[in-house]
DNA sequence: TTGAATTCCGTGCACGGTAACGGAAATAAT
DNA sequence: ATTATTTCCGTTACCGTGCACGGAATTCAA
């Protein structure tokens, strides 16, 4: 049985009253140290643990979080991600909290520096964001800071120390991986990796270090593998099948083919006019259209995490340390990379 | 924002108290029909929802819940599940929740019945069980139905109607997946199942389901494989390193292994002394040994699920329906099926 | 010593909902 | 018509914490 001590209970031991006990646990001052150590000192003993209800309920502000996030259309890795946000509101202790999504256009700086001024001017009371632009979300994060308000990343972080918390997926190992999967522990002789041309160098892509991953691993098992390189530009998504072709006749011994980022499916009505038997294909990410291409068989594996789950504890952490001012158990969390193959895709 | 709406509110929208308001929320009579139909309209008009907080406040009651679930070493399967308690424990919303275990030996009819009794003395709020043995567990959730006691099924479940939820794993599903990690799609000819030797014939084997899912698979897809079965004691381990022996020098070409239980970790020691090229084995669940022997390449993959969190939300289902009085979205939830390599073992 | 300025602390209401208690109103029994 | 029941409803005291307000106790200035 749970005997429940209150702070009652703590101000009679200690002979003094309620709102002192309430000024020492929230460490408002006026407060003579004698009554402080006094206090203190009662807490310990009894082991006293906040009602946690009770408090929420007294406190009955209204809290807002702004999630800082890309536009994205439905299916797409983001959108699921902007998921997480009703995931996260529907569970019962987040009420009192008001979350509004601050979009912009992946592929614009422009246009996420402008959501970051739009939600510097919201004062809100924590930041959920995606850096994905590395020198602006620095000085964002920099304000952010300097305004006392609470941050955490999601999908990938900045090296600087003065966010809450990271959910991510730990994007070196998902490149072994992928690559162990491909391979399945066998040499392998060719490989064919589909990427997609950037123009913007500022933008900060973290499939970089998947790359770098799968690469490694390639070196240490495969170190004899031809590795080809095909660039698509995802904005014209009718050449991306020429494209292939062209690839496929001018090495038609080429078996296997990832890609790193959520796109996979762009290479899938290619795959299924012109499967060949011993075929692999591996992606990342559980789109919509990604699971779809994994259930026709166009696509063999894949690689998923959960964004709309990250986002949605990247909210909660946020939410418990507003109210409650509970630090995260773990600052980073990286996330349990899920493979998917068309048994098991639910 | 959020505008709050308070029973107060609609007792005065609705020209009554909020004593009458709360008798209509809550269905305990002593309210005419007019006044009944007036509150709820109100209710509908003004989208009333009530403040969690204060509801688990005000009533400020010590409920338990029944975790009837088999003993078990540290680091099997089912030790893993009784960890769910502390995890689910750890959650802000489960105070003032009492979660006890009560154990029982898994492979002993008797104890079951025994631990059985014990929670229906203790009359707990709720229960979350594992229904190892069928007949017994049928007459035991007889008697939670009969007693008004919500319970959850963890594991697997049984065919009947009065469970609030269930949370498992797709056994049928499970084997299929199992079967198409251990082909990878291909033809094979020859796998070996390996399987333990049961002597009480009512204990309930979900594992039989994903048996034949498995068969189901190969059926169709290797319908000329040779399978073989080895059944060993899991009582006597130091003998199962002979009948391996035993089995691979009357059948070498054998490449592929497989067992439905949780204990592939008992042919690790056998394959670590005696690898072979190409050898692949794939098994169930992340207990400690299992993921030991992955990470050492003894076994190939391992399809997991998480007991724990199986465990932790049938808890917390039960608490939102005793407090809350609140229904699960979904009653039978099928936990996602995880793939483990030594790449993605954390 | 007296008054003003601080420092420190207790009191009391609010938060929204629960449920026991008792009484008014409506119905039934005499 | 009067009393006894039953049905229905309002009042009220909590649950444990947050916080504003005002007053007592202490220190400082004169």
């Amino acid at each position: 049985m749970k005997e429940n001590i209150t702070i009652l209970d703590i101000a009679r031991r200690s002979g003094l009253s309620k709102g002192t006990v309430d000024r020492v646990l929230h460490n408002r001052g006026e407060v003579s140290k004698k009554s402080y150590d006094k206090v203190m000192r009662v807490i310990e003993e009894l082991g006293y643990e906040p009602n946690v209800y009770a408090s929420l309920l007294a406190s009955n502000k209204q809290y807002t979080i702004a999630v800082l996030i890309p536009d994205a259309a439905p299916g797409e890795f983001w959108e699921i991600s902007r998921r997480g946000i009703d995931l996260e509101l529907s569970t019962p202790l987040s009420s009192g909290m008001n979350v509004v999504h601050v979009g912009y256009d992946q592929y614009d700086g422009a246009s996420f520096s402008a959501a970051c001024r739009k939600v510097l001017e919201m004062k809100p009371d924590g930041v959920v964001l995606a850096p994905m632009y590395k020198s602006e979300s620095l000085a964002f994060v920099g304000e952010l800071a300097a305004a006392q308000i609470p941050y955490a990343y999601v999908d990938s972080k900045l090296e600087e120390d003065n966010y809450l918390a990271y959910f991510g997926m730990p994007m070196v190992q998902s490149g072994q991986l992928c690559a162990d999967l491909l391979t399945q522990g066998h040499r392998i002789q060719s490989v064919l990796i589909v990427r997609i041309r950037r123009n913007d160098e500022d933008l900060y892509d973290p499939n970089v270090h998947r790359r770098a991953g799968f690469l490694d691993y390639m070196l240490e098992h495969c170190p004899d593998c031809n590795i080809h390189y095909l660039f698509i530009d995802p904005t014209h998504p009718e050449r991306i099948d020429a494209l292939l072709s062209e690839f496929h006749s001018a090495h038609p011994e080429v078996r296997n083919v990832v890609m790193f980022n959520s796109r996979i499916y762009l290479v899938a009505p290619f795959i299924e006019k012109n499967y060949v038997e011993g075929l692999r294909v591996v992606g990342f990410d559980n789109l919509d259209a990604n699971v779809a291409a994994l259930k026709k068989g166009c696509v063999t594996m894949l690689i998923a995490q959960h964004p709309d789950q990250q986002v949605a504890q990247a909210i909660q952490t946020l939410s418990e340390f507003i109210t409650l001012k509970k630090r995260p158990a773990r600052r980073d969390n990286l996330v349990h990379m899920d493979i998917l193959t068309r048994y098991n895709a639910d």
